[in-house]
DNA sequence: ATCGTTCATCGTCGTTAGACGATGAACGCT
DNA sequence: AGCGTTCATCGTCTAACGACGATGAACGAT
């Protein structure tokens, strides 16, 4: 385990470290954050709900919905006018799997 | 629960999410959690050993290794010459249960 | 005393994030 | 047809990130 020449494994370890990196940036924002509560207390929300929510432009809204989206958190919706967002259980839920595997390999004692 | 005028609580709910998300943010970079693991799988070490395990200029390794020490993942003791960076499980624990929290009561179903 | 190591910090540079207003498309309603 | 709503997208601007080289301090070793 230490003949390595230089970093990370070619590509499965790096990639899986950044595609969790990925996830996590989409959650590190308190926002975005706060944003995922709500939709989760609320079901399924249009756009504009959350921006009656928060005080923030509807265009920033917007883009937080898409980063999260983007980041697989969120389901989308294109509805006919109000696009319909929620969130996306079972990817939280393999997101915390990732997350606990993570630490707790980081926490064993070697 | 929605006679809220705005936003999202005073100040503890806000300020726990900009917790979280700050700790997040330390995660949230591909070479952070790699760096988080090598730091797990070699108890204690210092600068130099991550900046030869890793393609990333020293400056580059001491920023990341600041930032990890900053959110409080990562415990720092100023030694003599080479500095002893060292996971700090506790704190990693605590991470995890937070996420896990936050994302057991966005799956939870109201 | 001098040299080599280690490391934090500074300054720089290019890129991205985060916020906003403005715009235009799509749609419901009257 | 015309109006109001909703929303994604664009452009802009500032601030922060990520990476680097250079520098200097602190220390061990010779």
């Amino acid at each position: 385990m230490n003949d390595d020449p230089k970093q990370l494994g070619c590509d499965g370890e790096v990639s899986q470290a950044a595609r969790l990196a990925a996830k996590l940036t989409a959650l590190s924002h308190p926002a975005r954050i706060e944003i995922l509560q709500y939709l989760a207390g609320n079901g399924c929300c249009c756009c504009k709900d959350v921006v009656g929510r928060f005080d923030l432009a509807q265009s920033t809204v917007s883009q937080h919905l898409k980063i999260l989206v983007d980041a697989g958190l969120v389901r989308f919706s294109p509805e006919k006018q109000r696009s319909r967002y929620e969130i996306d259980r079972e990817a939280l839920a393999g997101l915390s799997v990732s997350v606990s595997t993570l630490i707790d390999s980081c926490c064993a004692v070697p």
